[in-house]
RNA sequence: GCCGGUGUGGCGAAAUGGCAGACGCGAUGGACUCAAAAUCCAUUUCCCCCUAAAGGAGUGUCGGUUCGAGUCCGACCACCGGUACCA
């Protein structure tokens, strides 16, 4: 953690900090209060220090693709060099380059209007001074919509260091101070950006660079004695030329995370301001800091915690004189980046959590969340723990080893949120049609990941008839202590129904367990429901055979309705909560049907089907295919090529010719 | 612009390279009812056709791999979301 000064968003008239998602055109969202650029003094967590690391153990992750894209993205490291250019006043510029190898196409630099050097010229320079008050004075929003290329020749010039021209230095508008080092060499040869601002300020655009084709980095030209030598080499070459005014080096655009919040809920951040020893961090007895409750909520102005006296007055933990306590809290996302940690150790009264437990427990299995989170709340928790195991809290890497995301709710097109007010109240579905059919229908709607537009309770119908449904097959069910007889003894149909339910109990269960695809598990469910109902009134052991399937259906049905399986399972006489009961194992005998379909294929076309023994073997499986009488018409006067017979024996190909 | 996602019936969707549209919603017709609700049965991708049988087409578009592609590969189109000049 560190103190720095970065600017933030800034409304004078409430005289507070506003996040960037509360400033819309350079207002505050709520207020209409005009928002400005101001630099204040914060803290920072280092997480620049660990983004190669953040970014490497992507790859061991079983993470959803889309996300690790968006992290590799969001850390976005870039290999190139930083070089130093000398001015002509004798002080020195460093640019950030990924393209040293164009060094020789470099007609002008480009330095942020925030740079230290920009700063210090416009000081005498009361134009470069107008121009950067304006660029300043664009809100954040303006900067975004337009990308018009603005610029501001100072009176300053770099000598090229290979050359020794004499470079003119701009102020620019599109050189950002927190990327790189705020500085850039302009090569409009070949950079678009570069080029677009040559243009606009006429500067020359030679070319240094020749390549053959798109994916070729090129050869240089025009580069004095580096020309001839390809793009790869001429950087090397050249840093090592330069000697100690240039290295290779690495950037990324994440950045440090900055934790101040001028805001009463939230934790403290547990520091001391002393006149004479400076920010001094608490005395680790006098943890945890505690929010005051001496506190004036006004609704404007800066923290109402410095409206606490008792909160504010303290010692300073160092020399033991009268000193100020720190008042900015952290940011929430803070204590989101290790809350699971405490899960495992609520109780623990002197510290966070044992490592004893952290060490039992993690890493989490599986960790669910929205997509939303793919970028913020999930590099930060990432963060959180491997500095947990640098400081010897906790082991391991990484702290989710698999996630699913869900998809967002939408309504009417935008994310459903308590803040954007947009929700729907489930309450009256509830009392309307239960617990169970509100999130039967919702697992039902759609996979997991996929985002759903939330367009109404049309379906829930559905849901509702199916509990339903099963409920009066409970209840008109006579509960009976008779074994399920030998599968001999059994109809044709009773054997069918123990086939469907175990072929469904396997499938649900993998679906369940290993393919988290939670809808189908309830069209599965309504399958083997409506197979319960095909059960014949007549059928010879219709009791014995629906009390043996009822009972696993129940035990099944208890994820995505837990309450009514709860109800039923009583209703079946068996002791105990449903939930708490083994889940149904498959039953070997009855996972294959005695005759199976097979379907006959003619080119790739679907020409016939026939039912044979599970047991034919491959030769009669071919034999039966050839002779199969729909597809006679499309074998007669071809000749055979061959005949394909795929694994699992559903299925046999022909193809003819002719 | 860049990044990510999604394209399958009227709608939500299923299909783990092997019968496209399971399951459900809605709709239509019927049974039950004095009537309604509830429940049950039937039909419900398109073309041809008699509401039959048998065909044909079909998963955004165009191509490829394969005995076989909604699924894999390549190019493109459309829509949705995110992001903003990253040197």
């Amino acid at each position: 953690m560190f103190r720095a000064m970065r600017t933030v968003n800034w409304c004078e008239v409430l005289g507070t900090v506003l996040a960037n998602e509360q400033v819309v055109d350079g207002k505050d969202e709520r207020t209409g209060h005009p928002v400005t650029q101001k630099p204040l003094e914060q803290y920072f967590f280092k997480t620049t220090k660990y983004a190669d690391e953040l970014l490497d153990c992507l790859d061991g992750l079983d993470w959803p693709e889309n996300v690790k894209t968006m992290q590799r993205h969001w850390i976005g490291r870039s290999e190139g060099a930083r070089a130093r250019f000398a001015l002509t006043s004798g002080e020195e510029i460093e640019v950030f380059t990924t393209r040293l190898d164009t060094l020789f196409g470099v007609t002008f630099m480009a330095l942020s209007t925030e740079h230290p050097v920009i700063e210090k010229a416009a000081e005498s320079d009361l134009a470069l001074k107008a121009f950067c008050d304006q660029v300043a004075s664009l809100s954040r929003e303006e900067r975004l919509t337009s990308d018009e290329k603005l610029g501001h020749r100072t009176a300053l010039s770099v000598l090229h260091p290979f050359t020794g021209e004499q470079v003119p230095v701009f102020a620019a508008n599109y050189v950002l101070m927190d990327y790189g080092t705020g500085a850039v060499m302009g090569v409009p040869a070949h950079d678009e950006r570069d080029h677009e601002f040559a243009k606009k300020y006429g500067l020359a655009i030679p070319q240094v660079i020749e390549s053959e084709s798109e994916w070729d980095l090129g050869t240089l030209v025009n580069s004095g004695e580096f020309t001839g030598m390809k793009s790869e080499d001429a950087a090397t070459a050249m840093v090592a030329k330069l000697g100690d005014r240039a290295a290779k080096t690495t950037t990324y655009k994440l950045k440090d995370w900055g934790l101040s919040r001028q805001r009463y809920w939230g934790t403290p951040i547990p520091t001391v301001h002393c006149e004479a020893c400076g920010v001094v961090p608490e005395k680790a007895e006098n943890l945890p800091v505690r929010l005051p409750e001496d506190v004036a909520f006004t609704g404007v102005g800066p923290s109402p915690l410095l409206t606490s006296r008792s909160f504010l007055d303290t010692k300073c933990p160092s020399c033991g004189r009268p000193a100020r306590r720190e008042t900015d809290t952290m940011d929430t996302f803070v204590d989101s980046s290790w809350y699971w940690l405490r899960y495992l150790d609520p109780k623990n009264s002197s510290l966070p959590f044992a490592k004893v437990e952290s060490d039992a427990w993690m890493p989490v299995d599986l960790y669910v969340g929205g997509i939303e989170h793919a970028t913020m709340h999930l590099i930060y928790a990432r963060f959180f723990y491997k500095v947990l195991r640098d400081l010897g809290l906790a082991s391991g890497p990484e702290p989710f080893q698999k996630l699913i995301c869900q998809g967002m709710v939408l309504k009417d097109g935008s994310k459903m949120s308590k803040s954007k007010g947009n929700i729907v109240d489930p309450d009256e579905v509830i009392s309307r049609y239960g617990a169970d059919a509100l999130r039967l229908f919702m697992i039902f709607a759609a996979p997991i990941e996929k985002e759903i537009d939330w367009t109404g309770f049309e379906g829930i119908e559905g849901a509702s008839r199916f509990l339903k449904r099963i409920t009066r097959m409970v209840e008109d069910h006579a509960v009976t202590n008779q074994p399920l007889p030998a599968k001999d003894q059994l109809s044709a149909e009773e054997k069918a129904l123990l086939i469907k339910l175990n072929q469904t109990l396997a499938r649900l269960t993998d679906d369940l367990e290993r393919r988290y695809q939670f809808n189908t598990v309830v069209s599965g469910l309504m399958e083997l429901s409506n197979a319960l109902g095909d059960l014949p009134a007549d059928a010879p052991h219709r009791g014995a055979v629906l009390q043996h399937a009822l009972d696993a259906f129940v035990r099944l049905m208890s994820p995505v309705a837990p309450h009514l399986a709860e109800q039923l399972w009583s209703q079946l006489g068996r002791p105990g909560l449903c939930m708490q009961a083994a889940w149904p194992e498959t039953d070997a005998q009855y996972l294959e049907a005695d005759e199976v379909l097979v379907v006959v294929q003619v080119n790739g076309k679907v020409r016939g089907r026939l039912t044979l023994p599970a047991s034919a073997t491959e030769d009669q499986r071919r034999a039966a295919a050839l002779a199969c009488t729909e597809a006679q018409p499309h074998l007669a006067g071809k000749e055979i090529v061959k005949v394909v017979l795929p694994p699992g024996g559903k299925l046999v190909s022909i193809v003819v010719k002719g």
